[in-house]
DNA sequence: TTCGTTTTACGAACTGCTTCGTAGACTGGA
DNA sequence: TCCAGTCTACGAAGCAGTTCGTAAAACGAA
């Protein structure tokens, strides 16, 4: 039920950055936005493992591919919590988010999104 | 800074889960805590190696010796949630409690407590 | 065609984590 | 004293992730 994949490394996850950012991109593009056009070949290396792993799916029409995340930014976001939260705050999403709102300040804007998503989340409860 | 150290591995982590919920013990007893007490020297190698960095402490006055956690719960989960705000929520902690909040529901008590958590970082913004 | 450039593919080296087998030291009881 | 049991220490193997060198294929321009 739960995804069984394991979860992008470091830098797996820098370069799922960069495509989420910017859109798909060929490895020359993700390299240089990156900052490691040096690493060419690193980068390479990275993105077809990352496809054999289904992280990334390539468009191979033309001669230099194009890259792709597989899933999106919100979806591996959630898995990360979700696994964070199982290793370390005894599976309590909750508790996950109160240590992370106690650990930094947060922007007015932000803390009005997330009294937003609470008062959303009392109504629900009601409902059900 | 910010703390340098890199993060406790999974495996590390429920070492120490052991040692935080049940206090300092001897290898005997996280190993079996957690279930593994046929991996008996592997448990003890990895507190050996926990102990070179900086993770357990242990008290060799014994024969068997005890270990404990260097570091409180609190501070290494602020830790891995720094670390995962930094990795995948652009550095955002706010961000990351909000994927949290939204990724699974939370007891009665949980929302209340964030709430008041809420309310309380709200007033420090007025008196600041 | 020929040559330089760009690209993919592949494998080797290195590192860090995990596991386990084995050896050696210590302890308590017969 | 001797032995069985317990404990620490250590090293080697295996695996995954990362980096990079090198080769080969494709392409375009002269």
């Amino acid at each position: 039920m739960t995804d069984r994949r394991r979860s992008p490394t470091d830098t797996e996850l820098a370069i799922l950055r960069v495509l989420w950012a910017h859109g798909p991109g060929t490895v020359r593009e993700v390299a240089e936005e990156m900052g490691r056009e040096g690493a060419y070949t690193t980068v390479l290396k990275l993105l077809q493992i990352m496809t054999g792993k289904g992280l990334v799916r390539r468009d191979e029409s033309a001669r230099t591919h194009v890259y792709r995340a597989a899933r999106s930014e919100r979806a591996t976001q959630r898995q990360l919590v979700r696994e964070l939260a199982d290793r370390a705050f005894g599976g309590s999403a909750a508790r996950l988010a109160m240590q992370a709102l106690a650990a930094k300040k947060a922007s007015p804007e932000e803390l009005a999104a997330i009294r937003e998503l609470l008062a959303e989340r009392e109504g629900k409860r009601e409902g059900t």
